[in-house]
DNA sequence: GTTAGCACTCGAAACTGTTAAGTGCTAAAA
DNA sequence: TTTTAGCACTTAACAGTTTCGAGTGCTAAC
């Protein structure tokens, strides 16, 4: 059990240490406490705070750093998010003063405006996809043998993927093919899309294909690059900035690991239950972010799902300042992109 | 004027420079050159070379490093390019080994190869598309307010943009406008399809809209879009390496500079005469290149143009190894986009 | 013209001393 | 019992030294 005035201490230290990244000794406790103590008294309470795993210190006569533990107790019992700066709120809300022709803008931009705001990484995902309407499907004919599907959803993004007719289709039995691709799927919600095109369809089609599998294969993927939850990033290269540097490999494979696009859900995470949650380096399944900690925030946009936006920075980051920032930024963000719904109505 | 022997030095020093990185002394050289000369005459010649400005030392009593001047005269007259060795001549074949729908598929995996071969930094430049020609031209409605506008070229690039459609233009008044841009453009070449967007097009539109000016504005984008040169870049993180690492900043910059992927035509340059040629950093305009060298491959596509590659790396690149290298380099990319054109004609 | 020899220079690395920040502990004060 | 003042101790960081090795320029002899 923690008394008041340690409690009082770890806050203060976590608060000092992630605002200037130095070690908190007790002379410096001394002149920001709200309570008076002396140092000593102070020093004997930091020994406690230790003694239960809350803090530790980088050399044995070094100030004293949160350890994970203690940053997770702050995290958990008291942090208070600072309001937010009158100057960062302009900036949010005129760099998001633009219109947009799809969603995917939005986030896109969301990633930027959080990484200039913070000099972090930010990485930007847009509400979930999962009952997506399938609004627009074309199937245009580029050449002699080569097709571009487009398919339209509607929160306005556009895929499109170009791929090689099979052989032995003439121009004829196309004009026919996406004649009836396009009679039955346009309009469907996109999981029933993805079943027509396991069932009926592929019997309508052996009318002008021996083969339509394949054919319909392709369709399969577009559908599942469209499906599949984008992510965006901005600020890659503040990673340098938190990085200890000295590992250029780790560094140079973290790069990657956000180039790929790929794999950032494991960044980024699940939705959580809370608006805004704290990951902290060890409680990350990727041993690349070890020295690195995720903020992330959820933003719900009525019926059209939730999106998250997650702050990947170190593990000394000045959480309170941050929290309050995407508090904001997530209400600013699940406003745009309701806008966006309904203008483009659905 | 130098003697022989000099020269012998001059391309020794840079040779031992840039493979080891260390300023070259006169013990090291005794041991390196050729001919039998003690370690005094070395020296003596050194003195020879630094008054020419062709050498430079770190210090007061270390070895010497060539001068820019000095990598400019060794480069002019001095560099023999080596054979490439036999285990990088099998990575790039089975690299290039796969089937491409894209020219520009192609272009952006050689700068993956070049680079991972070089762990510098590759930019590559498909052929040029001066006289690139229009086989496709489609217009599609996505929904009520967005048009795709497609556009393929005969190097199997396929451009496409999605635009907002002008208010008081109805379907059926699309319909035909899409027919009209479809009859007209479709079989041009690039050049005459620009022509033709801003002559005889707007009258024939006139009839469906108002204003047919900002409407085929955007055709001009999606034109210019997909007549503009595209780069491709692999491994930037190699720029990491290079760098001295001391001026963080400065590699931001560079690396947002290569990121807009923008003005990477100041860094690869123009089409030069010769196949291969290196520019030094003082060479080139950027200042943020000062420390880095440019060495530019040009390959022939027979009656499609020319494209580039180039390598960004150190001044103290191993110019011998990576000339030979990107000579080999660019007649394999040559011939593979050679095969491209063949098989899906033109 | 070439070479051996030598005094000299400089960077890098190892070592030393000093300082400032911080600690733990003890004994006295509250 | 809690708090505080005081003191001895630890450590990182920094600034000097010292030493060593690699390399140079110069001179005198070959």
């Amino acid at each position: 059990m923690l008394t008041k005035r340690q409690l009082l201490i770890l806050k203060e230290i976590v608060r000092l240490y992630t605002e200037t990244g130095q070690p908190v000794g007790s002379k410096k406790l001394l002149e920001q406490l709200p309570i008076h103590i002396s140092s000593a008294t102070i020093r004997n309470e930091m020994v406690h705070l230790e003694d239960q795993g809350l803090l530790e210190k980088t050399h044995l006569s070094s100030g004293r750093i949160p350890s994970l533990r203690g940053y997770r107790y702050y995290l958990d019992h008291l942090v208070e998010p600072s309001s937010i700066d009158a100057n960062d709120l302009a900036v949010i809300e005129t760099s998001f003063d633009q219109s947009y022709h799809e969603i995917d803008q939005i986030v896109a931009q969301s990633a930027k405006i959080l990484s200039s705001l913070t000099n972090y990484t930010a990485i930007s995902l847009g509400p979930e996809l999962k009952d997506l309407k399938l609004t627009g499907f074309r199937l245009v004919p580029l050449n002699d043998d080569q097709v571009m599907a487009i398919l339209v959803t509607d929160n306005g993004t556009v895929e499109n993927h170009i791929f090689s007719i099979p052989s032995g289709i003439d121009g004829d039995s196309l004009e026919k093919i996406i004649r009836i691709i396009n009679d039955q799927l346009v309009g469907l919600p996109l999981m029933e899309v993805v079943n027509k095109l396991h069932h009926e369809i592929p019997q309508l089609l052996t009318k002008y294909m021996i083969t339509p599998e394949g054919f319909l294969d392709i369709f399969g993927g577009v559908l599942k690059k469209a499906a599949q939850e984008r992510y965006y990033v901005g600020g890659k290269m503040n990673l340098i900035n938190t990085s200890t540097l000295k590992d250029v490999d780790q560094l140079k494979a973290l790069y990657s690991l956000i180039d790929q696009n790929q794999d950032l859900g494991q960044i980024i995470g699940a939705p959580a239950d809370q608006p805004i949650e704290v990951r902290l380096g060890d409680e990350m399944t990727n041993d690349l972010l070890k020295n690195f900690s995720v903020i992330t925030a959820t933003y719900n946009v009525s019926e059209h799902g939730r999106g998250m936006i997650a702050l990947l920075g170190p593990t000394s980051m000045p959480y309170s300042r941050m929290i309050g920032l995407l508090d904001v930024f997530r209400a600013e963000l699940a406003k745009k992109i309701t806008d966006y719904y309904r203008h483009h109505g659905d």
